[in-house]
Formats: structure tokens, sequence, C-alpha cells
DNA sequence: AATATTAAGACAAATTTTATCTTAATTTGA
DNA sequence: TCAAATTAAGATAAAATTTGTCTTAATATT
């Protein structure tokens, strides 16, 4: 029940990339010597990120990565399942015939109900908020009162 | 990002149990049997919660296990803990030394607040809840509106 | 006392996570 | 133009965790 290393890493490498001027290239090495990280681990990272179309990567001397998308449209959420895979709390969530109950008993339910909420938790921050101030603004998401 | 299979065996274990009357002994035999888990890993996980207290062991012919906690006051939260060890989404929250940040930048409190936020959804489900009638008063949290 | 049945605990396989190391691509400067 | 420097890409490997099995010990019953 927790998010792994490389999404730590990956979201404070994108926030540390959010804090430069827009369009900045950055160096894997900066990234991962800013974030204390492993900088080959950070490099596998970044690799999977720009598979996935949120940031551009440049081979060569002078490469390095760009946003492709801007900070504000990217959500932790986001991070989390590029690097992580999709958030499924319970398998019979998404998968019911995993399920003795074909997904239709109580716990399933709830299980399916917590993923949504922590679901919209995560995608209520954006790699902008980090970089930015605009973090103060969201909290408390746990003074939610659960009857 | 997601429970174990052990947590989610230990709570279907403790979910049938409380289906039968209370005081009634049960074979990790049957409990594996009728939740359709391995029955020497089920074992297993009845030792861990053996351990904790939760339900209480005999051993031998007619041995087996019964409620050591009254099914209403067995959270979700704690089946969790005690099978998986604490909910920890991310080591800054309880490492702040972890963080290069001293687990003081916003991310850290990030996680620190989602973390209480699951923490209290996973609490407010107890094993009764499944194995009577009373979970139907409880949903849905994913309804909750996220500023 | 022998037997049957149970939980307890040691052991092992499989998977996932966390990396590192080598290769290929690109730019730049001599 | 070509070698050198620097970068990301991708293959490989170590470590940790998860998921399970197998053997042993304990107890009750016959």
């Amino acid at each position: 029940m927790n998010i792994s290393r490389a999404s730590d890493y990956a979201i404070r490498g994108l926030v540390y990339m959010a804090k430069k001027p827009a369009g900045t290239v950055c160096f894997v090495k900066d990234i991962a010597k800013n974030t204390n990280s492993p900088a080959s681990f950070m490099s596998k990272i970044f690799q999977t990120l720009a598979k996935s179309g949120i940031v551009h990567s440049f081979i060569g001397t002078k490469g390095g990565f760009t946003f492709n998308t801007r900070p504000e449209d990217i959500t932790i959420k986001m991070v989390v399942e590029i690097i992580d895979g999709p958030i499924v709390l319970n398998r019979c969530v998404i998968n019911k015939s995993s399920c003795q109950n074909a997904g239709n008993c109580d716990v399933h339910f709830m299980w399916t109900d917590i993923q949504k909420m922590l679901s919209k938790a995560l995608s209520s921050y954006s790699i902008a908020d980090f970089a930015n101030d605009t973090f103060k603004n969201k909290l408390p998401k746990s003074d939610l009162n659960f009857a």
C-alpha cells in the first residue's frame, strides 16, 4: 500500500523541471543530482515518462528532456500510473472473475469506492502545484468526515 | 499501490468467520475452502492474525480459530496493517530524513494528507459490516468533492 | 499409548522493485 | 570529416518482497 521509489523520483524530477523556465532542456544527470536519486535509475524512469508522452527526449550532446505537457496538466495520478501502472487497490476491482463472488460482494464495492476516492485525490494535485505555490489552496483532504 | 493477496485473504477469511454464530471455532481448511484461497497460505495468515491478538488459536484435534475481538471492532485498516504492515504511501511520511527536504516539502504534506484520508476510509469499515448488512449505510465515499 | 487432526514455523519459488552496465544516437569542435 | 564528448535507450542483474509449500510440534480423541 504505497507508491514505489520510482514514482517518488519521477514526481520529484518533474517538479524540479517545472521550476525551470518553460522549455528548458534538462539533463537526467542534473535532475538526479538535485533530487538525490540514482542517475541511472532516473534515466530509466524518464525513458518511461518520455514513452508516455508527457515529456520529450533529445538524444546526444545537448540532449535531455523537456515537458511535452504543461506541468499544470500533469496530475500526480498520471505520474504514478505511468510509472507504477494503474492504481488498483485489489485485483477484484478490475478483474471480477478473480473474485469468488464474481465481483458482486460488499468487499468488492468497498475497494472500488475507496479506489475512486484515492484516484480523485491524486488527480487533484498537479506537478505545477509543487513547483509554484498553488499547493497551499488545496489542503487538507484528511478533514473529510466519514460517517 | 494495492493491498496484498494476503490481506485480501485475511479479510475474506475473517468475514467468513463472522458469518458463523459468535464463538464458533473455525478450521483454516474450511476458511480456505470457502474463500478460494490456498490453505497453507491462509494458515500462515491466521498465524499472524493470532499473534496480533484479534483471533485466538487452538492447537490439536478440534483446534482452530475464534474471534478474540468482536467483528464490529475489527476495522479493515487493522487487518491490512496486521498483514501488510503500516500503511505508508511514501517513505517520507514516516521517515523525514529520507527526504532531501527533511520532510518539509509540499509533496510530503500531500502524501501525509492523502494517507490520513485513506486511513480514515479504511477505518470506517469493520469486518462485521461485510458479514451483516450494515455495509449499505456507508457508501459512497467516492462522492467526496475535492476542490 | 497410538492415531488423527490441528496450528506453527521453516523453507522455497516467483514476482516485483530497484537498480547498474552497455550500446546507440547526436552534437560539437578539431 | 571525423573523433570525442555527451546524451538517452535498452539490456542485464541484484535485492527485496510477495506468495506460497512442506515439515514439525502440539493437542484431543479413541
